[in-house]
DNA sequence: TGAAAAATCGGGTAGGTACCGGATTTACCT
DNA sequence: AGGTAAATCCGGTACCTACCCGATTTTTCA
C-alpha cells in the first residue's frame, strides 16, 4: 500500500528537492504539489492524499491554519510540518493544529521519510530538538511528576482546608462548610504555610494544583 | 569530541549487538558495560558517562529507578531507554525519572544511534508510536489548548499586571516593579476582574495558569 | 480631527489576610 | 502514665483586598 503524498511549499527549490528524494521509495506516490495553502486545501478532496508535507512559512495562508482546516475537511489526513522554524511557539501551533511530524528543514532527507511513514501509520515523529520541547513542556506540567511526591507532612485536617482555600474559599466560608470556626481555619493555614514556607494564598493555590489537589 | 558510552541491560546478546553497532562509530566510545543496575550505578563516577543505554527490565532494580538514580548522581549524564515495552505507563515514568530517549528494541539500529546522539546535546529522540503517546497528553493536558484561545479583551497592561498578581505580588509591589502607583495596579485588576466575571486572586491565578501566562 | 479606549492617579470603606500571642481536648504511642 | 502531635478555639493588629466613587493624560483609530 503506498503512501498518496501531497506537497505543500512555496519554494519551487524545495518541492524538486523532496520530489527527487521521494521519487525513489517505491511506497511513496507524489499526488499533488502547491505553493499556495488554499490551492493545496481546495485539491484535498480530490487528491485523497494520506500525509501532507507542510511549509510554515506560505504566502497566502499560514502552515499553522493550513493544517488546522486539513484536519477539518480530512480527519484521516496525517499533516508533517517542515520548516526552517524551530522555535516553541511554531511546534506547539502545529501541534495543537493536528500536525503528526515536526522535521526542520535541516533535518537528514531520511527523518523527513521516518517522518512520513510514521505519519502515514498514525504515529508521531519529531524531530530532537523538538522533542526535547515537548518532554520539557510534559515534566513542568507537573500534574504528573510532584504529585506522586508526598504532601510535605501536611495532617489529613491540613489538606482539607487546604483544599477549600486553593479553591478560592474564605476561611469564613471555610468555618462553615467543615462546622468549625473561622479561627481555627486560620490557624489550620498558618500552619500549612509555615510547613510549606509560604506566605500568600496565591502560593498556595499554585501548589495545590502542582499535587493534584484542585485543578487550575 | 567523542561520546562516552555506558550500557546497561541483562542480556548478554544484546549488548554484544550494541557493541558490534557502536564499535565502527568514531564518535562512541562504550566506556562501561553491566548486567545490573547497581554495578553501573556503583561506576557512574569513575567512568563519568555522557549518555547511558538503559534497560528497563533489569534484575536487581528496575531501569526506572535506576535512571532516577542517574540524574540524582550525574546530572549532566543523559539517559536513553531501550526496551521491549511500549506501553504508556514505562514511556511516562521513564519520562518522569528523567530519560532523554525512548528506543524499543525493535527500531533500526541506527534509530539508537540517533537517540543517543541527540542524547549527548541534550536534546531528546523518541520513537514515533512513543511520540504519538506524548502528543497525544499533550493535547489532552487541554491548559494549552485554551491558552492559545483569545485572552477575553485584557490590554497588553492588563496582561502584565496579571501576570504580577497571580505570582503573588502584592499591588504595592507591583506598582514598585511597575513603575505605576499601586492605585493605578488595583485600578487594573479591578478591571481584569469585571472582564472576566472574577472576584478574587485565587481566580486570577487559576485562570492565568489556564493561560499559560504564569507556571504552576 | 475628534471620539473611544487605554493608562494613569486619588480617596474611601468593609471586610479579609497573615501572623502574633496563649489555650484546651483528644488521640495515639512508648 | 506521660509525652507528643493534632485539632480545636480565642483575642488582637497591621496590612491588604475588593469594590465604590471620580479624574486626567495619552494613545488609538475611524
Amino acid at each position: 500500500m503506498t503512501i498518496r503524498l501531497m506537497l505543500v511549499d512555496d519554494h519551487e527549490v524545495v518541492r524538486s528537492g523532496l520530489r527527487m528524494l521521494l521519487e525513489g521509495e517505491p511506497d511513496v506516490e507524489i499526488v499533488g504539489e502547491f505553493g499556495l495553502a488554499k490551492e493545496a486545501l481546495a485539491s484535498l478532496e480530490r487528491l485523497k492524499p494520506d500525509v501532507v508535507v507542510m511549509d510554515i512559512g506560505l504566502p497566502d495562508l499560514s502552515g499553522i491554519d493550513a493544517t488546522t482546516e486539513v484536519k477539518r475537511l480530512r480527519e484521516g489526513t496525517a499533516v508533517v510540518a517542515l520548516t526552517i522554524h524551530e522555535d516553541e511557539e511554531y511546534f506547539f501551533k502545529m501541534l495543537d493544529a493536528g500536525a503528526s511530524g515536526y522535521v526542520p528543514k535541516r533535518a537528514a532527507p531520511e527523518e523527513l521519510l521516518t517522518a512520513i511513514r510514521a505519519a502515514a501509520v498514525g504515529e508521531v515523529y519529531l524531530y530532537p530538538s523538538m522533542a526535547k520541547l515537548l518532554v520539557k513542556d510534559y515534566l513542568t506540567q507537573e500534574s504528573h511528576a510532584e504529585a506522586r511526591g508526598g504532601m510535605d507532612g501536611l495532617t489529613d485536617r491540613e489538606q482539607e482546608v487546604l483544599a477549600h482555600l486553593a479553591d478560592g474559599a474564605t476561611n469564613l466560608e471555610i468555618g462553615e462548610t467543615l462546622g468549625i470556626s473561622p479561627k481555627t481555619v486560620a490557624r489550620h493555614r498558618e500552619n500549612i504555610m509555615r510547613k510549606l514556607g509560604m506566605h500568600s494564598r496565591t502560593e498556595l493555590v499554585k501548589y495545590a494544583i502542582r499535587k493534584g489537589i484542585i485543578q487550575a
